[in-house]
Order: C-alpha cells, then sequence, then structure tokens
DNA sequence: ACCTGAACACCGTTCAAGT
DNA sequence: ACCTGAACACCGTTCAAGT
C-alpha cells in the first residue's frame, strides 16, 4: 500500500505557489521547488498548468478572490470606503504576493465583481456611466499605489524599527534640502493607515463635491 | 595596436541596461548579455557593480534622474501639476523600465530633490509641515498607480487596437454585471491622459478645500 | 586594478519513454 | 491521463589565475 498520494490538481499547484511566495518571496518561487512542495517533479506541473507565468496569473487571482465585498448600505461614501477596505484587506492579507496583483493587469472574474459593486455604488450616488469609471479608476490608482508602498515597505519605514527612523530623520534633517529638514520627523517613518485613510477621505471629499455640483444642474 | 576598446566603467553599465531592458524588457536583462553589451565577459561586470540588484537599482536612479523639475510659478496648483507631469513623463520615457522605478523604495538623491520641491510648493500654499507631507504622499500614491496603469496596459486597452476594444466590450455588456455592463463602452478602453488629469484635479481640488479651511480656522 | 575561464548550484521547458 | 529522467539552453555568482 502506497501512501495513497492525494491527487495533483490545478488548485493545489497554485495554493502551493501562493503559499511559497509567502514564505519566500517572488524570488523563491521556482517550478522545481514548488514541484517539489506538492510532491512531485517538476515536468509533472505541466500536466496542470502551461507555465509559470500562469502559475504568477493564479496566484494574483488567488489573491483577489479573497476579497470580501460588503453589502451595500445605501450611504455611497460608507460603501465605497467599505470596497477600497476591502481590497486592501484582501492584499495587505498576502504581503508578499500583493505586489504581482497591484503589478498585473487585473482581468479575472473575481476582479470583475468588484469593479461592478464598485460602479453600482457610484451610479445610485448620481454619477453617470461614464463619471463613475473616472472615479473608480482614481480612487483604484490611489489604491494601487498606497498598497504597493505598504506592502514594499521594510520596518525602517513602517516605523517598526526606531531606531532606522531616527537615522534616516537625522540624515534628512542634515540634507541640503530645506523644505526636506523642516518636514523630516514625519518624513522619516509612515504610518500606512494613516496615510490610507487621508488619501481616501481627499478622494471621497472631491467626489462628494462634483456630484452635488452636477446633481444640481441636472 | 587593439581597438582601443573605451574603459566600463559603473555608468556605461547602467545605461546599457537601461537600454537592455528597454528593448527586451526587464525579463531580458542578464548579467552575461549585460556583459556582452558592454563588450566584456559576465564576471567583468562584478568589478563594477555588486550584484545584479544592484544594477536594476541604478536602472531605476537613472530613470528617475531624468525627471525635469519645473520652475515655481507661485500658483502651487499648477506647480504640483507641473510636478506630477515631470514625474510622470520621465517614468513613461522608458515604459519597460518604469515599472522598477515605481515599485521600489524611492531612496536616491534625484528623487529627494523632486521631493523637496513637491514640499516646498505645499508649504508655501499654507500646509503644515506635517500636513504637506500627507498631501505629499496621496499625490504620489494616485501617480504611481496611474502611471503603472499607463506602462503595463496594452494597446488592447489603451485603445489603439479598436478590435480589442470591441471584443472587450461586447464581454463587458454580456456579462452577468448589470453595471459593468452600462459603463462598458467606457471601460472597454482607457485614455490614460485623461484618467492622469481627472484624478489628480481630484486631488488637488480636495487640497485646495482643505487649505482654506485650516487658514481659515488660523 | 581590471579581466577571464572554469566551475557550482541553480533555472524554465521539451521530449521521449514509461505506467 | 499523468508522471518521469535526461537533456537543452540558459541563469547569478565565486574563485583562482592571469595581465
Amino acid at each position: 500500500m502506497k501512501p495513497a498520494r492525494a491527487k495533483v490538481t490545478r488548485e493545489k499547484v497554485l495554493a502551493a505557489a501562493l503559499a511559497l511566495v509567502e514564505e519566500n518571496g517572488v524570488q523563491g518561487l521556482s517550478m522545481r521547488k514548488l514541484a517539489a512542495a506538492v510532491g512531485v517533479e517538476a515536468m509533472s506541473l505541466y500536466n496542470h498548468v502551461p507555465n509559470k507565468d500562469a502559475v504568477i496569473d493564479g496566484i494574483a487571482e488567488l489573491v483577489i478572490r479573497g476579497m470580501v465585498l460588503p453589502e451595500p448600505t445605501g450611504d455611497w461614501k460608507n460603501d465605497l470606503r467599505g470596497l477600497a477596505d476591502a481590497f486592501r484587506t484582501a492584499a495587505t492579507r498576502y504581503p508578499h504576493a500583493a505586489g504581482l496583483v497591484l503589478t498585473r493587469q487585473l482581468g479575472s472574474d473575481a476582479s470583475l465583481a468588484g469593479t461592478d459593486a464598485a460602479l453600482s455604488v457610484l451610479r445610485g450616488a448620481g454619477f453617470g456611466a461614464e463619471e463613475a469609471v473616472h472615479a473608480l479608476r482614481a480612487v483604484l490608482a490611489f489604491l494601487v499605489g498606497t498598497v504597493l508602498r505598504e506592502v514594499e515597505s521594510g520596518p525602517a519605514f513602517d516605523g517598526d524599527d526606531p531606531e532606522a527612523v531616527a537615522h534616516r530623520r537625522a540624515e534628512l534633517v542634515a540634507s541640503p534640502f530645506p523644505a526636506l529638514a523642516e518636514s523630516a520627523p514625519f518624513l522619516a517613518s509612515c504610518d500606512h493607515d494613516r496615510e490610507y485613510e487621508f488619501g481616501l477621505e481627499l478622494l471621497l471629499t472631491a467626489l462628494e463635491t462634483r456630484r452635488t455640483q452636477s446633481s444640481q444642474r441636472g
């Protein structure tokens, strides 16, 4: 009686790939190590997946599929915030794999559902079919940029390494750039939650202004 | 008399690396090909550069250094727009290498100059030393997200391939998502200039509102 | 000081051969 | 239908040896 190894499937390959990336970073993912992780020789993977790029696409989709869409409440700003939060939560749950999601064109069904939810909230708020797309793209661009900074920044920037922050701050104060020196205490580290909230509120406020102006015209 | 090969330098290695990336994409960069491009064996590169990661860092710095900071005009919104434009122009000039710049932590002197210029504009507009940092980070996050989308999107999304756009549009219309279907004509392709301007204006408007409210309080 | 050949420990992917 | 060993054409990097 053999150990009755569970059958290899595409799903298992992708799940193992995601785990491997989270453990060793994107660089640490190789078809050979991935094969070992699922208990098979490297060449067997090609029975379940066309190539390595497809594995990476699969990882990105897996992360996006982890996004839990909140129920709409009727308050469009709250609802859009909720969707943004869901995106950020899903992405930061896998810090090493997040870069893959943020960097690739999101074409999967999972991301379509999120897009539809966001557009639906915006339409409900009174934005037109075209304006809603612009609004969504602006918020999404900000979201991608913020989350990318968040998952890419090490403890020296997060504030988790006070010594590194102090060092960086001293460097900025001593730099030949006056505005940099003046803002050094705030530049030396980054509170990701705060920056995310600040920027998102900025965008939501500006959208609210646009919305009321348009509806007054119409 | 030998052909008097010009001496290899770090600068030349990095310039050749950037050219190689623009020609073949980031994947097409290898130490061996890079060595061939500068007319030397692979191992000689290690006399000028510690490893491949340093080469990639160098490429990113080279791209950022191409950013031409505009002279301040005194109109803070215009000045911030000018800086954002300069960043976008520098990044999109090297579409294949742009991802490297947008993805890495920008710590070089060249990026410090840009940061200082932006903070200086914001301080001049009346933002505090801390608020200016939040404002800068919000704009930069949006900028990174937009430019990333721009350099990553193929002709099927740019609108340069009308057939692909029509196909995508039909797919969206036929999708089970109502809001997606309604906005399909605007979702199927992306005018990067327009999205960039839309989002940037949104942020600048919101910052203007914050600015006047703060100064009324103060 | 700078270059090189040979070598090491890896890659992704193909293909013919097995069951 | 799925797995495998051997092989191909690559990688980044080290090291001892050359000039």
